[in-house]
DNA sequence: AGGAGGCTGTGCAATTTAGAACAGAAAACG
DNA sequence: CGTTTTCTGTTCTAAATTGCACAGCCTCCT
């Protein structure tokens, strides 16, 4: 937690590495990437197609063999892994600009989670040979990816130290808050999709009892209201912030 | 956990992206990666310094402006983040061949976290600048850099499944392994450096206490042999794979 | 209308965990 | 060598969490 307000992943589309580059420095500044990864995909040929999934539908699952990486065009796609005992647990939850399947890259021969499509989606698959190609030969695009690949790690990274410290009164708040300002028209009070109790529970790693206990607590207090859709009260963060 | 086996991050110094490349498709074959990172950090110029430290010395606090990036040379590296109400937890342990402090090519001001050396230690320390540079001209380098990240991603999200799913005794025991097969000589059998349980606990994400205990119970069964320093014997994956 | 099935609100017993406390062992240090 | 300091073994209580069970609502479907 803690520092979990400082870097809210930017998902975003468009994406920049070294956004301070020009500061301190008598260097010949770069320009700041700025462009939209759109445009540089639309620039490979071949070895890239683009498929559309309903809600629900799997992309692929975990122990499939991997061959490919994905790029979420609109939708979002749900990562979860299944553990020995059947239990399931919701690694990330993903959205436009946002790749996945990208663990084929590293000579990971089989998917080790299982992508699902939220809403309808709409991907661009690229094949793990052009991805190599592509990252092999066009630098902007390489520089975009290094982009996407530190900006998820910083975003596992808190989702790991907020395991580590917080009960799950505090991960559940954090992660409702977080998934509010998914949209990112970043109101403080915002609508949340349909996401099932269930769902919320494997994402933080605790039961749905619980959940649906703190979800009821939150609601008294007036940190959210919910009847079928949620809407996020920012005094949520009250409880993410109380010691 | 459940996965956890699969794909043990090789954190090794040779890295390669695409080690299946040239199997199933009508392209040309591109050579694979198979140098070693020292080996392109020594192609740069100016911009990069060595720096040693002593163990238990700081390279850098949680909250210090972020400018640089990191290799290690030799030795080990802790990093550590500190929530609010004091609580410590230990995010990696890193060693040759890794990088840290990444973070802020991705327009992180501040670090994050804290790094501190754990065995004399020996380091490359690349400007932001260099390192945007040479991530921008040195296809290479960029390659080595994104199979660095992907595997980063793999080993915390492998470490995040692990905390969603397992109770304390478990996450030890994967952490015990994990440890002993730390220098990769990968015997069944392995000495574990000096880590006090007060580390472990902060890694796993429990108290002292608690890993004191298992501690026990895992020598009264013959899985773990201490006075100093640490065996682990292969035994105790039966620990980690029950159900 | 009449299920079937998914989602939610609740309660409760069994476990697990946190946290603090204290003594002994070992290591570091002057 | 004596003395801090750090690390470890152990115990105990309060609190958090799991796992299950069941009832009430929905919505979808026939």
């Amino acid at each position: 937690m803690a520092q979990r307000a400082s870097k809210s992943r930017s998902s975003a589309s468009a994406t920049r590495i070294e956004e301070l580059s020009n500061r301190d420095v008598g260097r010949a500044p770069r320009k700041p990437l700025t462009f939209h990864p759109d445009l540089l995909l639309a620039k490979v040929g071949t070895g890239k197609t683009t498929h559309r999934y309903r809600d629900k539908h799997a992309i692929f699952s975990q122990g499939d063999r991997a061959d490919a990486v994905f790029y979420i065009e609109t939708g979002k796609v749900k990562l979860t892994v299944v553990s020995k005992r059947g239990k399931e647990a919701v690694i990330a939850i993903l959205q436009h600009g946002d790749f996945f399947g990208e663990g084929c890259l590293a000579a990971q021969p089989l998917r080790i989670s299982s992508a699902v499509a939220m809403q309808n989606l709409s991907t661009t698959r690229i094949a793990k040979e052009t991805m190599v190609e592509l990252l092999h030969k066009e630098t902007d695009f390489a520089e975009m990816f290094i982009a996407y690949l530190l900006s998820r790690n910083i975003r596992i990274e808190e989702d790991l130290v907020d395991q580590l410290f917080n009960s799950s009164e505090k991960r559940l708040a954090r992660l409702l808050l977080l998934l509010a300002h998914y949209g990112k028209e970043s109101r403080p009070e915002t609508v949340i999709p349909n996401m099932s109790q269930e769902t919320l529970a494997e994402m933080i790693g605790t039961t749905r009892s619980r959940v649906s206990y703190f979800m009821n607590k939150f609601r008294k207090l007036g940190f959210i209201e919910y009847n079928g859709s949620l809407h996020v009260n920012s005094a949520l963060l009250t409880v993410v912030l109380r010691d």
